[in-house]
DNA sequence: TAGAACGCTGGAGCGCACTCCAAGCAAGCG
DNA sequence: CGCTTGCTTGGAGTGCGCTCCAGCGTTCTA
């Protein structure tokens, strides 16, 4: 057991990505082309090489001729990089991140570590956001009044 | 009156920036040297210099040997350019706000809309963050699970 | 009056995250 | 068979937001 957690996105509780992306095949016969997988994804073809250049994701299978095919649990990589993604959390980090999965089970403090620290970043950009929103509604209030005694001045 | 709106930050409700910058000047004797100015914002003396080539700032006062003197209203300016950057907002787009406040009162509803849209991606971008935050908790608390079992078979 | 500290300018350079290119291979089709 | 479509590679290029540099002037302190 412990196969270097490809969990959690199996289950149904996912429901909020960028792109549609309902359609996935079975596991089993689940084999995406390169361009199958921008389309669910969102991302180019050429970001996807890239990111596997860049040692963001695991090995991907090839088939016969060479080419990429994409699994379930690829996918299932490639959303959790998304929401990473979403955080500003700087490549590096999420290449840092799936090199600590690679490197197996005795990595699970460490990455427990870097997650919790991930998520206090959220948690303080969430706060930044909101401080900002504030912000924005005493301008938007201003520009409303503004606007209206624009408009009472013409009559 | 309506001179270009340079209020709301005067008003005392502020206090979540990310710098102290307690220390200002009453207005009247406010001239600040561009090093005091970007102590005060967390901005580089650079970046104050090249915010100004880009048409993000006001133009600035100059002392009679030519050195920039930034007032209270800068630093107001600032203080909201902060808080759109921190939001995403794309630094020509500051620019374009910038130019509909230099332009005067007859941009008041595009600068109304712009802020609208802007409070709009920001409030998505919170729902985004949530979301991430709802991923990252599960994926945490995957992580202590396997901690404790691993602490478990160790007895 | 020397030297350090600070500021000025135009323009070049940098790091990040892609984004694209050229050249070539393989499969499918009329 | 030729043509199109899709994929492969290493490496070069792009856009953004700074960041730094050289060469100079001014101001302050000893």
């Amino acid at each position: 057991m412990t196969e270097t957690e490809t969990e959690t996105t199996g289950a149904g509780a996912d429901s909020c990505a960028g792109p549609p992306q309902g359609n996935r095949r079975p596991d089993g016969e689940d084999r995406y082309t390169i361009s199958e997988v921008a389309a669910l994804t969102g991302l180019t073809a050429h970001t996807l090489r890239w990111y596997e250049r860049i040692g963001l994701m695991p090995h991907i299978d090839r088939s016969h001729t060479g080419q990429r095919r994409y699994r379930n649990r690829d996918l299932d990589w490639l959303a959790l990089v998304g929401k990473l993604r979403l955080t500003g959390m700087p490549v590096a980090d999420m290449v840092r991140y799936a090199e600590l999965v690679r490197a197996g089970d005795h990595t699970y403090t460490e990455r427990f570590e870097l997650l919790r620290r991930t998520r206090e970043d959220v948690l303080s950009r969430i706060a930044e956001l909101q401080g900002t929103l504030a912000v924005l509604d005493r301008k938007i209030d201003f520009y409303a009044d503004a606007g209206r005694a624009l408009a009472s001045e013409r009559t």
